[in-house]
DNA sequence: ACCCAGGTGGCCC
DNA sequence: GGGCCACATGGG
């Protein structure tokens, strides 16, 4: 049977959104990090803080050789805590590092392919047992260490999915599962599609705070609103 | 002096 | 299930 084939004004939105931010932004190189354990090591360093002080940190842990498994597992915390402090949260994250790496070296002897080799669901629920792993940093960890296809959702997701009207909700599995019955479960779009949110907000963010000036007309002003 | 950053876990109701 | 809070550093 030949379907109608669809003009792009009748793609669903999620897809149209996806191109036209590649369109715009064009392919974003995610995520900057050498190998699957410095993505790791990233994810858990970069919650709630600047991109700017965790690729600090990392360098700094690159430097005292202390960015690999094995390492960083037997590291002494005032050391790791040293590394790590610029990029905040100086009292939970060294543990949750150090202990992470642990449960690597209990799991698969810190060998992250054997790691990752099993089915998404197990290596996610693997993932958001350890502490301090949430299901944003579990599925940046499947989506860009695991090369799992997970659709990752952001603070910047649900804002900008929000504002446009894809969806009216925070909650972290509903907005996953609204892009994932929409957009097909590919790899490297479900990487660029991430990024490319992230590109959209931040470039939203600086020089125009009001969506008038959107390059791509999305109607997404941004600020988080007021806190406390 | 604020507010924010690619969250998470612990509470409370 | 949803809403608030502490956590901590550095930059605008």
């Amino acid at each position: 049977m030949a379907s109608p084939c669809p003009s792009s004004s009748t793609l669903d939105r999620e897809i149209n959104l996806f191109q036209r931010l590649l369109r715009h932004y064009g392919p974003q190189h995610w995520w900057p990090a050498q190998d699957a354990f410095e993505v790791i090591v990233g994810a858990l360093l970069m919650q709630q803080t600047a991109w700017r002080n965790v690729a600090e940190a990392i360098q700094n842990l690159k430097e005292a050789g202390l960015l690999e498994v094995r390492a960083l597992a037997a590291a002494p915390m005032p050391v790791i805590r040293r590394h790590v402090k610029i990029a905040g949260l100086y009292r939970t994250k060294p543990k949750r590092l150090r202990d992470f790496c642990r449960h690597l070296l209990n799991r698969s002897d810190g060998d992250l392919t054997r790691y990752f080799d099993r089915s998404t669901d197990v290596v996610r629920d693997d993932l958001l047992a350890q502490d301090g792993v949430g299901p944003e940093t579990a599925d940046s960890i499947l989506l860009y260490a695991g090369g799992h296809p997970v659709f990752l959702v952001d603070a910047y997701t649900i804002r900008i999915g929000r504002r446009i009207g894809l969806f009216d909700t925070n909650a972290y599995d509903d907005v996953q599962k609204h892009f994932e019955t929409r957009v097909p479960r590919d790899l490297a779009m479900y990487r660029e599609y991430h990024a490319l949110l992230v590109a959209h907000a931040k470039a939203l963010c600086r020089p125009t705070p009001s969506c008038n000036e959107c390059p791509i007309r999305l109607l997404c002003d941004f600020g988080r609103g007021r806190k406390r």
